[in-house]
DNA sequence: TACTGGATTCACT
DNA sequence: GTGAATCCAGTAA
């Protein structure tokens, strides 16, 4: 199994985002399926709305890692994408495969369906926080290629409110995968 | 310098 | 279904 290369994050995150599913995030000893993704561009609830010190890897880089802090508790992880453009996907869920012990440690849980199923669940049972924040992905925090998930298989919803006057973005996950967040 | 609010989660009712 | 926990970035003064 291959990491998936640079060039392949040079696209912008509404084509990416989809394509993420199914693809195996690894960090350490620790990997899972990605199951739900959101798309974030220059729509109005992106960080990337505002160009701000936070935001700015999601418009100077891409295939980088984007770890923001929120609600005074939660860490959330997104990959940049788009080569000249902003844009990021956020990790929503994903599926335990490997280090599932030390997840359930870090989460302190048992229940397997309560590791990942959330973007501030996937960072706690991954360990990931501010400190993998801009890293580049790479083979110790990374993305390895799968097979691609059929549309058929990809549900997508715009999430219900508007925040600064426009739509929520883009969330992909895999129809009836119980993983996914509510 | 001080204040505001958030790409969430969990416990409790 | 509702509200608390919690801290950092952004903004205003």
């Amino acid at each position: 199994m291959n990491p998936l290369p640079h060039s392949w994050f040079e696209g912008d995150a509404l084509t990416l985002a989809p394509k993420l599913l199914g693809k195996i995030v690894k960090k350490g000893s620790c990997a899972g399926i990605i199951v739900e993704t959101e798309a974030y561009g220059t729509d109005a609830a992106s960080h990337a709305y505002k160009v701000t010190k936070r935001s700015a890897p999601m418009r100077d880089t891409y295939g980088h890692w984007y770890v923001y802090f929120t609600y005074g508790m939660h860490w959330c992880a997104n990959v940049t994408t788009d080569k000249g453009g902003v844009g990021a996907v956020l990790i929503r869920a994903v599926e335990p495969v490997e280090g599932i012990a030390l997840m359930k440690k870090r989460r302190h849980t048992e229940k397997l369906l309560n590791l990942c199923s959330g973007p501030a669940k996937f960072c706690q049972a991954f360990g990931i926080t501010g400190k993998d924040n801009r890293k580049l992905l790479a083979s110790d925090f990374a993305i390895f290629d799968a097979p691609e998930i059929p549309r058929s298989k990809i549900a997508t919803s715009v999430r219900v409110g508007v925040r600064n006057g426009a739509d929520l973005p883009w969330r992909f996950y895999i129809k009836g995968n119980p993983f996914v967040s509510r």
